[in-house]
RNA sequence: CGGGAUGUAGCGCAGCCCGGUAGCGCACCUGCUUUGGGAGCAGGGGGUCCCAGGUUCGAAUCCUGGUAUCCCGACCA
């Protein structure tokens, strides 16, 4: 049985960031609120865009791309959009810059003002249907299946690496379609694929749900959410898929003509995950030897280790196994540098989460065997060299699952019912996770429960059972239990 | 934008109260010895002490004003 090993939780916050660092996936830059994404936490991402981009290209999407700033006027044409985003807008006001005349360097020429202030983007639902108005006439053009793979920026006043960044990286997609159904039926496609991608790959189980009117996408009829839990009991919004309902194609006229020849608005959707995914896989799985990575995501999945250097017999060893596990697919690194000792090598690769070490040293090879180390838990056992490879890979697999289920065991111990107030707040400020409880359905209640627990309707859940209760605040009748949370 | 704190070597920090021209750990460089869980010893390199004023014979230290960052709120993928 696995041992359990859990974060401490006094200082979770600093804990968080510890590893950001010392896993080598993130630093501070120079640009407020900005950070650096370091080469081993880009390699994760670029694993997760890879496996995601295939799976919508699976599902007929193509990729483009469209600019990084947006004229003023775009963002003011969907009323609750700019609402939504105007408060954390970057501005470009000028296009030049010279010389101080008081030799103070540069500043910006004052004589280089753009006529219209362009702002960087936020997100680009406005850009991008200002030209599909072009793009779209007939029932025919649909339906426009696009993904873009981009940055974006949002001013926002508190930030955290990766978990909310001034700039990030993200994949939005933005969908045209001649009918309702069939855009609503994107918007729940796409949920699904970044549900099963959330469990499958980062071993990170999540809850589907709708978000509630009050939390829903700017612009959006419906927002449909994948919410994950923390080890520190805190919720993350880990993927959102948007039904927009004909709003963007009204602002920007975008219509077509349908088998009539009627003219129709078009129906639309937008989705997206963010560069946070990566926050989420750390702050679900990791423990205080640092990062640990599920085998699917793991840039290098595999190390060996030549205890205490490499020497001929042993790399000869070493590279067999190399040989077979690249033929079994598995990611493997020999580790021959001689500057580090191995306990230091242990350590580091420990810190950023490599799923699997492989130890080989003298003894071990006169024993016809490999000190087998895997990450999640931390355990230690000595196989023999003799079908080696195949047993790493079960190993891979074993751990994927290990961490799935870990992770599922952890949400259920902290998923809690409350019938009444005094449960409600006690759940959430002692225990934490998620706490299912029954609600009126009212922005003005869920406000309130706000304003009191710092505590949001993280979704409906869409295996919501019908059932007849009482809201946990104002007592008036309820269809059914939402998920309430703390969150990120 | 409110409330709190902090800016000293690449990183993490001490020194500041009580003024005398800068130190510790890690990292880095050289050499020797080591090598089965973050090696030891010896030597070495590296700093406009956030910026600008002021007080003083003398300021990292005291005073004033800037500025930057972080934490706690409001905002959010």
């Amino acid at each position: 049985m696995a041992k359990e090993i859990t974060p401490r939780h006094e200082d979770y916050s600093q804990w968080y960031l510890d590893i950001v660092r010392k896993a080598g996936m993130a630093d501070n830059s120079a640009v407020r609120g900005c950070m650096v994404i370091k080469p081993h936490g880009y390699a994760i991402w670029e694993k997760m865009r890879d496996i995601l981009d295939q799976k919508f290209k699976e599902s007929g999407h193509v990729n483009a791309y469209f600019p990084l700033f947006i004229p003023k006027s775009f963002l003011s044409k969907e009323a609750q959009h700019v609402e939504g985003f105007a408060k954390e807008c970057a501005v470009v006001t000028h296009y030049r810059l010279k010389a101080d005349p008081n030799g103070n360097g540069l500043i910006v020429d004052p004589d280089a003002k753009l006529e219209e202030e362009l702002i960087v983007r936020p997100t680009s639902e406005t850009i991008i249907w200002s030209t599909y108005k072009d793009w779209i006439q007939s029932y025919r053009d649909l339906p426009l299946l696009i993904n873009q793979w981009a940055n974006v920026v949002r001013w926002e006043m508190r930030t955290r690496p990766f978990l909310r960044t001034t700039e990030f990286l993200w994949q939005e997609g933005h969908t045209a379609h001649a009918s309702r159904e069939e855009a609503e039926a994107e918007a729940r496609l796409i949920h699904d694929i970044y549900a099963d991608f959330a469990e499958t790959y980062m071993a990170m189980p999540v809850i589907k749900g709708s978000k509630t009117i009050n939390e829903r996408f700017a612009g959006a009829e419906e927002t449909y959410t994948i919410e994950a839990l923390m080890q520190d009991g805190k919720a993350l919004q880990a993927g959102t898929s948007h039904f927009l309902g004909q709003n963007f194609a009204r602002a920007f006229d975008v219509t077509f003509l349908n088998e009539k020849n009627q003219k129709e608005l078009v129906w639309a959707t937008s989705w997206g995950v963010s560069t946070r995914l990566v926050g989420g896989l750390i702050m679900t799985h990791s423990d205080d030897e640092g990062l640990v990575l599920p085998p699917k995501l793991a840039p290098l999945q595999v190390v060996i280790i030549p205890v205490p250097k490499p020497d001929t017999a042993i790399s000869e060893v070493a590279e067999k196994l190399m040989r077979e596990l690249k033929d079994k697919g598995v990611s493997v690194k020999y580790d021959t540098d001689e500057k580090n000792r191995p306990g230091f090598k242990y350590a580091e690769y420990e810190m950023k989460g490599i799923p699997v070490r492989v130890a080989i040293g003298q003894r071990d090879l006169e024993k016809g065997h490999a000190e087998i180390a895997r990450r999640d838990t931390r355990e230690k056992e000595f196989i023999p060299l003799d079908g080696l490879a195949g047993h790493i890979t079960g190993l891979l697999d074993d751990i994927q699952q290990n961490l799935l289920l870990k992770a599922l065991r952890y949400r259920q111990e902290h998923t809690n019912e409350a019938n009444d107030f005094n449960t409600f707040t006690d759940l959430l400020d002692n225990k934490g996770g998620f706490v299912s409880a029954h609600w009126d359905g009212t922005t003005e209640t869920e406000l309130k429960i706000k304003e009191l627990t710092k505590a949001t309707i993280r979704c409906i859940p869409l295996d919501q059972e019908k059932e007849d209760g009482k809201c946990v605040m104002s007592g008036q009748p309820s269809k059914g239990r939402v998920l309430f949370a703390k969150s990120y």
